[in-house]
Order: structure tokens, then C-alpha cells, then sequence
DNA sequence: CTTTACGGGTGATTACAGTCACATGGCCGG
DNA sequence: CCGGCCATGTGACTGTAATCACCCGTAAAG
């Protein structure tokens, strides 16, 4: 079902010798979700570490009074689920598929057991919760922005990794609301702000489910606050 | 200046054997800040591990333009400046003096050689890296409830540890300004907030630097919308 | 001892984003 | 082919917190 080759495209996973890998992937299992499944639980002690193949997720918690929050997106190639290898703690939050997901699903307490025996894949795990901390700080300043032109801007900005000139494409972007609750807005709200980017000829909807970012510069200088909208 | 005894008061650094304190204590520094200090500098890479004895620390960063937003606060017995300590990168956040410090610096590279030499420390400084995330994702649903009432008492609830009937004091207590950059508000609308708290004898001034909760039951009430302000 | 700075307190005004209500169009399932 | 759902789009209205402008009192600085 999960083959050690499978394993190693995950850029943790690679260092790892064959026979490792070949023993994780035995362990592992596919697990594929349609738009809206629910990938990981908050609360419970989540068995397995989810590394995402293809399809997007999006942490998300939910305040006292059942409010929507949105923590952080997942993209292919990363995972998620991993703050209890380090404290044997229940997942702080829930994990949602955006889109359609194909995940493999690698149990903890194996994926522990490799972590102490490779202080490499431990090194890697610990810069990658390092990672997770300076971008919720990050996600944090932005929350900060009085400005709501510019908080959509730079949430969309870093969605393109890319820092070139020519136009980028976003496949399967997330939705006016799953953008919202990562800012704290409205989905009307982000749905106006996107208006009049359209208008402004900074992206472009390109089909159902694909954004096309037509002036990456001028988006940048929106969210750097060099201009305003 | 800094003896082994002193470093064995915080928790995390308990465990080690006596002459591993002892080499350590040679190379820490015993470090004052006045209020308003800065402790800790974001961008740079801190070269040491801020270990608080006394006084109170607030994680600070600022927006792009300018806006000064508060992510968590540091208290006796606790340290910051840890991330740096797992994957060699900058200090992601300012560390502010909320109140005169005093502290103890430890060389960031001679605590990273006693964490890979010492599992338990390494464990530890594990959990309290996940402690951090887990504690942020907390901070940051108090941002998305709609009531303002509720953010002001959820945020105090959380400077009162103690879950007792009984009055709690809260001794140098965060300035409404220091608060309102944590809740994302003004420092008109917390001090209004107050006003009703104190009006409705939930809490109370004692002094210049010394807050009264008279009533913690309601004020849990209160951060867990059970009662309305 | 005076001066200044800072934390706290308060009212008037206003901008602005949330909310509600509804419309449209695409896509999927039956 | 039809119906329903979901994402998006849009207007009217409104509540509310930010802003501004000021006050006071204390405590530290000179």
C-alpha cells in the first residue's frame, strides 16, 4: 500500500536508509479525504502524524463560542499532527482538508522510535516546530494590521512562495471564508477586498480552482504597505 | 556572580549534575533590565537563553507599520529565547521588561551542548518548544471571540494560575497597554473593561502594582461566556 | 522641590467592518 | 434534466470599538 519510495519524497523522510523506510511504510497507511474531512482531531491523542501528498489542509480552532479560527495552511510535501511527538500531549487543534487530500498516515509512536535513533530526522523534526512557532508569530503581526486591504495581501502573498515578476498561479485556493478566519474578517469582507483586486488587475480567477496572481509585484507592495487599496 | 545553586532554582535545569551547573554558572551572567528594557532583540541571533528570576517579560513583535503587538508574557522560573536553540535561527520576537528584571543569561551554545549530552533537558526543552505552540494557538482563539468583554477576562483568567475560590493577587501586573497589544485592542477599551470589572467588584486595584481578583469565580465565569459583561 | 512622564480614566465623534438579506452561477448527485 | 448546495457577489443598515482630546494623580528624574 505505502511503499518506501512513496516515504522518501517527503524531504524528512529522505536521509532515512531504505530498510527504515521500508519498515515505516509498513506501518503507514494511505488515507484519502474528500473537501471538508476532518484529518486530525483537537483534544484527543492523535495516534499518527499526517504527511501531506497532495490536496491542501488548514489548522483551525474554534473559540468558546464556536467561532471559526484559522491557524495555518498545509501544503504537499509537509505534515502536520507532530507537537505530540515531543510532548506526548493531545493535538492542540483540528486539521481540515481544503480540497481533495491523499495523506499517508505514519504512527507516532514509530516515527518517535526513528526520530531517537536519528538525531538527524530529530534535528529536522525540532528546526520544523522552530518553523511552526516563527510562523504563527508571523500569522500573530499580521492580525495586528489595522489596515484590512493589506492583512488579505499579505496572507495572499504568502501563499505565492514564488518572489518573481511574471504572473503565479495558486491551484485550488483556499475559499473567501477559509481566508477570513485566518484573518479575523468577514467572508464578505475578504470577498470585497478580493473585488476590487480583481478590478485593480492584481489576480485574476482562472477557472473554478485556480487563482492567477497577474501582477505579483503590485501585491507585494500592497502587503509590504507601499500602497494602499 | 551566577553559582550553581541559583541555576538549579529553574526547573529545567534541576536535574543536571552539580559540576555540569557549576560550568554552566561560570559562563552565565546574572543580567538587570529596568522597565522597558529590552531583553531580548528580534532579527539577530541572541547568542543566550534568558532565564527569569524575578520581574515579568512580555514577547513583543511589531507590525509592518509599526504597531506594536504582544504574544505572550514570561514569568519567574520561566525562560525565552529557546527557538534559537533548535535550528541556529534568528530570536523571532522583541522581549520586553514589563517590570525590573532580574535575570540569568546562559550561553546559548554551552545550553545546546548540555541538552544533546543530557536527554532529559533535550526532552524537556522539547515539551516546552510544544508548550509554546500550543500556548500561542490558545492566544490566538482568544482573538477571534466577537465579545471584547470576554478577550479582557480569558487574558486575566490566564494570568491567574490558581483555580481557588479564594481572592488571588496579581503582583505587578500588566499595564492596560500591555494587555490591549496582546488582545489586538485599544488601551481605552481595556481600560473601560476594567472600570466595569472593578465597578461590578470582580476586581480591584490594590496599590500601584498589585491587582485584587475579589472575584475569581465570576471572573471565570465571565472568560468562559457563561455570564456576559 | 519642581518638573516631567506615564499610567489610568472619560466623553464625543466617527469610520468601518460585521451582520443580514438576498441574488447569481457552477457543480454534483439523483 | 432537475434540484440543491456551495462559493461568490452586493446592498443597506448598524453597532461598536478606534480615535482624539482632554483630565487627573503618582512617581521618578532633574
Amino acid at each position: 500500500m505505502v511503499t518506501p519510495e512513496l516515504l522518501s519524497t517527503f524531504p524528512i523522510l529522505k536521509p532515512l536508509p531504505h530498510d527504515t523506510l521500508s519498515q515505516l511504510a509498513t506501518l503507514s497507511s494511505l488515507r484519502k479525504f474528500a473537501r471538508r474531512g476532518i484529518v486530525l482531531n483537537a483534544g484527543v491523542r492523535e495516534e499518527s502524524i499526517c504527511f501531506l501528498f497532495e490536496g491542501r489542509l488548514q489548522g483551525v480552532d474554534f473559540t468558546i463560542d464556536g467561532r471559526e479560527v484559522g491557524l495555518y495552511f498545509v501544503e504537499p510535501g509537509d505534515f502536520c499532527g507532530e507537537v505530540g511527538l515531543f510532548d506526548h500531549g493531545p493535538q492542540p487543534e483540528f486539521v481540515i482538508a481544503l480540497t481533495a487530500v491523499v495523506s499517508v498516515f505514519v504512527p507516532m509512536e514509530s516515527l518517535r522510535a526513528v526520530m531517537l535513533s536519528h538525531p538527524q530526522v530529530f534535528r529536522v523534526m525540532g528546526e520544523r516546530l522552530a518553523a511552526r512557532l516563527r510562523q504563527m508569530t508571523r500569522q500573530r503581526s499580521l492580525l495586528g494590521l489595522p489596515s484590512i486591504g493589506q492583512r488579505v495581501c499579505c496572507q495572499l502573498w504568502m501563499l505565492v512562495k514564488d518572489d518573481g515578476r511574471q504572473p503565479v498561479m495558486i491551484s485550488n485556493p483556499p475559499t473567501h471564508m477559509e481566508i477570513a478566519i485566518m484573518l479575523n474578517l468577514s467572508r464578505e469582507t475578504v470577498t470585497r477586498v478580493f473585488q476590487t483586486l480583481q478590478t485593480r488587475q492584481i489576480v485574476k480567477r482562472d477557472g473554478a480552482s485556480s487563482l492567477l496572481i497577474t501582477d505579483p509585484a503590485t501585491l507585494r507592495d500592497l502587503a509590504e504597505g507601499r500602497q494602499e487599496l
